[in-house]
DNA sequence: CAATTATGTAACACATATGTTACGTTCAAG
DNA sequence: CTTGAACGTAACATATGTGTTACATAATTG
């Protein structure tokens, strides 16, 4: 779960909000933010490279749009391990255990 | 949602991740990592600073547990945005309708 | 072609995170 | 009451993040 740390800067999570409502261009982005353009460019990176955004070349704007399956990932991980501490397994307890499994090849 | 920056490091997710299955001391803890145990125990405030988990003495133990609110905080709000851009979304309609059912008995 | 606009990257400064070792505190057992 | 075990905190080193300014690149316009 890298998506976890990209959203973690409030800023991140800001843009994400606004990119959630519509796509946006990287100025029309930075507009909105008291940092520099720059600033928001690298966040705007972070983002890209955690598969939270993904940019098309619309002339020489650079549009962004959010990519849904990344905050679905995040959904579904809070909702497994909060269903899980309930106790509410519901035969979910073998796709967690493969999850488990996986994740112990990278610590 | 200060949250995501206590998930953020992989060691932090992994201790969620064990107390999900079981409430657990810090030095049980401590023993699946590698880095030292006060390294676990800064951590843990982390996560308890956030409200991921709290603890409760137990004579010379401190026991920790999932505060499921807390994970619960994480699934709305990126259920939230799924709401933008859930009919936007072609291909993710069926799976998401299929997970609705599910979620409905978590709640 | 030259100037302008939109955007990313480089280099650097500074803040925050994360690890270590040393030490303090609390509780249980002898 | 002394010893030891479990845990947190302090102090410090170093890695990582985040911000700035200066510059590079690519498309648009005059």
């Amino acid at each position: 779960m890298e998506v976890f740390a990209a959203l973690a800067d409030p800023t991140r999570q800001r843009i994400v909000e606004m990119l959630a409502m519509a796509d946006r261009d990287a100025g029309s982005i930075a507009a909105e933010f008291s940092v520099s353009r720059p600033a928001i460019s690298r966040h705007l990176r972070v983002l890209r490279e955690s598969g939270v955004v993904e940019s098309r070349t619309a002339g020489q704007r650079r549009v962004y749009r959010l990519v849904p399956e990344a905050l679905y990932e995040v959904e579904q991980w809070a909702s497994r391990y909060r269903a899980f501490w309930q106790g509410r397994l519901d035969g979910l307890e073998e796709h967690l255990a493969k999850t488990r499994s996986t994740r112990e090849e990278t610590p």
